[in-house]
DNA sequence: TGCAAAGCTCATATGCTCATGATAATATCA
DNA sequence: TGATATTATCATGAGCATATGAGCTTTGCA
């Protein structure tokens, strides 16, 4: 469904905003298991995009450049994904040219458009609110066992 | 979100479905603008996987193995995408091993499952009819320009 | 029985996404 | 000011989906 790029971006966000401040390229790909320099282009791309702020040197790194109630899912899709990602329909463009639909297309069309809300309607926050609810849940049981992912100090 | 090759299988369907008996690869090819020789390996899976039969020699071609009500779409996708392909989350099956699930995986599990659903629930016979009703709305107006489309004579 | 039509099969090419590696530019700090 | 850390940028490669081309096999028909 997305691409791999794109799964990518959204999971350095959820990592970065987490991150309660700054994070590097090198601790991101550690922690999500993402390609270090693949991670990078992907993390400039996004700065270009206006999503994340990045800078360089010691103590450098990038963080979120909005809060994540302001991140809708679809402006990190739209960053990676070719602008007919939604526009597309289920022959494919080709067979289905302006104001001619194809057989396919009043059928396909109301799912293409619930999956754009969804995105459009979700937020990184949301994300991470879903992460935290399924800490509280197995949270107890594993907390011992090392992963750091805590939430706490995110100023936002 | 469906592969080129899905989108071919499936624009090659309606062609055969509505040509009302056999249809052979290069006029298959011609009405879909399908490269000829692609198509023909796609069809040949299309049979082994029992929606088609073909015949060979002079006058052979496919026809549909089942009435066009009896395919459901999940079926031609299954074809040619991987198993995966409704199983994955938003964050790719990586994050999200089985029984941990990740932080988008509840948000975006109901999008997923009414996809599935829509192909599950549509068939072949859905997008002939579709195509039918709009051939029914644009049909006077282009008829005499010679797009022979037609419809009659399914014998289903 | 031989020719032509059509599907079948395999080998190869191409283009794009994903990924790697090296180097440049910039920032911090001793 | 030099060593180090970090992002920025560019060149290159790997692998897969897509596509092409050629020859093989089967079938129908004159």
């Amino acid at each position: 469904m997305l691409s791999q790029t794109s799964r990518y971006a959204l999971h350095a966000l959820i990592v970065i905003a987490r991150s309660s401040g700054q994070a590097n390229v090198r601790v991101i790909a550690e922690e999500t298991s993402i390609p270090m320099n693949y991670l990078g282009k992907i993390l400039h791309v996004l700065g270009r995009r206006g999503l994340l702020r990045s800078s360089r040197g010691v103590g450098g790194g990038f963080w979120l450049a909005r809060p994540p109630q302001q991140i809708p899912l679809i402006e990190i899709i739209e960053a990676f994904e070719d602008r007919q990602f939604f526009a597309r329909c289920l022959l494919g463009s080709e067979s289905c040219p302006e104001g001619r639909p194809c057989a396919a297309h009043a059928l396909w069309a109301p799912i293409v458009e619930q999956t754009r809300q969804f995105f459009e309607a979700t937020t990184l926050a949301d994300l991470l609110a879903e992460g935290q609810a399924l800490e509280a849940l197995a949270g107890p049981a594993r907390l011992p066992s090392g992963s750091e992912l805590s939430i706490d100090g995110v100023e936002w």
